[in-house]
DNA sequence: TATGAATGAGTTTTCATTCAT
DNA sequence: GATGAATGAAAACTCATTCAT
């Protein structure tokens, strides 16, 4: 698991090059004000050459979805293996909210990409609909199995759709919220309101604990150090 | 206050058969596929005088918002007219979403709108984050104050902030909760997730009166009427 | 009937010259060698105005084929009703071979416009299968019971396709008998090519008649008049 | 006398093997829609390796117009020694029509390969106007001192003329005749209808041997032979 | 010989906007 | 108010060809 952007085993370099500038200037600029031709030459490229190795803009868009996909995925596992310690999960958390925030783009434009664009559409069905959403869901009610939430199953359900539906909405809209754009503060600001939003639900026992881990800053040294092995080298490369 | 679509008192009839069809073609295409030429030949209708009317497609937009923001500041302040009572209040929600199906297309590209759009930017700090942040931060306030709501003043605040990043996010984006695009039925499973979202906090007091509410169906006559009276004459010209 | 160039009535003098001039330079230069953008300088017109008249540049190869197929076909009636007379049908004849010079860029590249392109291969299985290919056989049939030829219904059948093929083999590669590009020289030597290939298949009755009319010049004051209430106006406005 | 696909004696056998592709992909799609690039992988190699064996795509057409040509004039080299034996005379009309079919985007797209492409239109005046057309006259005219044909000089020539245009049409277009494109059919229906158009030109004393071979099937023992003679080896290295 | 990434001019097409009538 | 033809800049994408290795 090198970098995310790679769509197989030996992608070019030149390939990656173009993933990378294209999230970077899809986030800066949103995907519709970005063409072909402005990351062609943000990468002081030809346009024939980005088009040697993707095969149109859709493909790119397409490569990215895939990754965001790959690594969205692969956290929810993280947070499915370390489900018994809390510090953990919001370790995960960060990381999400992160990945999210990297690939911000999709989930602001998403609606607007989607209309008339088979790939994507059925690309959505598939990481977003059949894993994330069913890989959160079932994330939940094994914490609710483990004692961490009270409630229904189906109570425990529709939270994780909302908590699924807000983290996107926090992504996708921080300024709604009065937030500059600063990665580091969307993603503190993100978990602390995510883990605002769960208090409720969280069951009496747990409560000392989830207090404890909620009220602590992001930089407490074993958090972050977690945090490096979760989030660590190959986002270097990714985003700008 | 008459159609809502009106940017100023006696605008022309056109203007508002302009603003209708745009609003039409953009919630069912996406604001990105639908050209002024295609809404010119919707209405039957020469580019010249869509022109005319407007002095370009982004002035339709922000005259859209406009309206959007009109209605949505009312239907808040109706909210606070009412607040006393719970019945009320949800007819007052299920108008919200009802209004903001309506106007899906602004918070489903909202983002993609914004980037180099210095007027829209405007019209959003204005609308959104003055008003409607602003009146739904208020409203919570009072409620809380009321006794509705338990929690801190920094808890409440919070829980309006995901209360209007949920309504979004739910009407933005209804197939990530796996919802169909039936109107009706996208109010109606909003509301009932939002009340389970508010359900937590509300005060033991008032949770018999809550979960009475919360389990009456749309189709009281008492509300019928009441949201007849909210939601009455101007939505049958903007919606198809 | 105006000009064979208008779709239907009522088409735009703007289309009509669109059309006039990709078929002047269709003509001269090939097909493939003309683009969109060299029509529209031609003509000092912006591309997008000629997107506004044609859709796509296969829409106006599609109209010029059009155009040859309504006026063909019409050639083709004129030659059933004129069948007594071997004067009007050598009239007749060179009008077609006049219509087809005209066109010729149809005939010279059918077979490189047609891979990939459904729309004209339709219209090619329409005008020049259904009708013309039709139409040839169906008059040599007449003529046939007519007394005009000898031989089997069979004999007779192939005649006409091998008509059909040489009237269309000699407009694309004139060239190829060492001609150069004379339009009217064209057409008298492909007149009298034809009839040299119809000869042998002439009954007896008919030869003195036939080779009255095969030795006699195109100038004659007669056929000259019949050829311009055949081909007349509307063609000076589409050849260049 | 190898491979007629070598320019020139000792031609490497990569060059051969890009020129086969790409007679057999120009055949299949037409040449307009064969890049370089298709080539290059249909035959998994580079680029830049077709770019080694050959200056330009002109410079394969050109080889491959190259081969076209040597063989049509060995055919008619051929023909011209067998011209005392009807069914040698067959066999080498079928070898005709198979290698025109060989090499039938030549013919299909002649027109459009000629305008602007200097070197070609002289391959073309040194090929088939100045060796093949000229070599068809003479056969011609040699088989009418023989004794085949029956007409004047003037008239035989125009037969020749005729029979080679309708031998480049049939290949060209055979969908104009209704024909579908399988090999053999196109291969024996034209010689059926080749020698139908010369049937009437065919002097008394040989109609009867005329109608001996005419109506004789293409598998009779002797022809076979005799066309593996002619058509052996190097058409399987050509032919995909 | 061979590779394959890179070039760049060109192609079709789109669309917000203008303007003469 | 209304028409609709016209504009032109820019978008996505293509492809013959080159070049460093």
């Amino acid at each position: 698991m090198k970098s995310t952007l790679k769509r197989k085993t030996g992608i070019s370099p030149t390939a990656s090059r173009i993933a990378q500038a294209s999230l970077q200037l899809f986030n800066q600029q949103g995907e519709r004000n970005v063409t072909t031709n402005h990351i062609a030459r943000h990468l002081a490229m030809s346009t024939g050459n980005l088009y040697y190795h993707f095969s149109s803009k859709e493909d790119i868009i397409q490569a990215l979805y895939q990754s965001y996909g790959d690594r969205m995925a692969w956290l929810l596992a993280e947070a499915d293996a370390r489900r018994h310690s809390l510090e953990e999960l919001v370790v995960v958390l960060d990381a999400v909210l992160q990945h999210q925030w990297d690939y911000r783009f999709l989930l602001q434009s998403s609606a607007s990409l989607f209309p008339f664009n088979a790939q994507l559409r059925a690309s959505y069905q598939k990481f977003e609909v059949e894993q994330i959403a069913v890989g959160i869901e079932s994330l939940f009610l094994k914490l609710r199995e483990d004692g961490l939430f009270e409630g229904s199953v189906a109570a425990i359900r529709m939270l994780a759709v909302h908590f699924q539906l807000l983290q996107a909405a926090w992504i996708a809209h921080p300024e709604r919220a009065g937030q500059s754009a600063a990665a580091d503060q969307v993603v503190e600001d993100g978990r602390r309101q995510l883990l605002a939003f769960l208090r409720p639900h969280i069951a009496p026992a747990w409560q000392a604990a989830f207090e404890r881990v909620a009220s602590a800053s992001a930089c407490l040294p074993a958090l972050v150090a977690l945090s490096g092995r979760l989030a660590g080298s190959e986002r270097a490369a990714l985003c700008y």
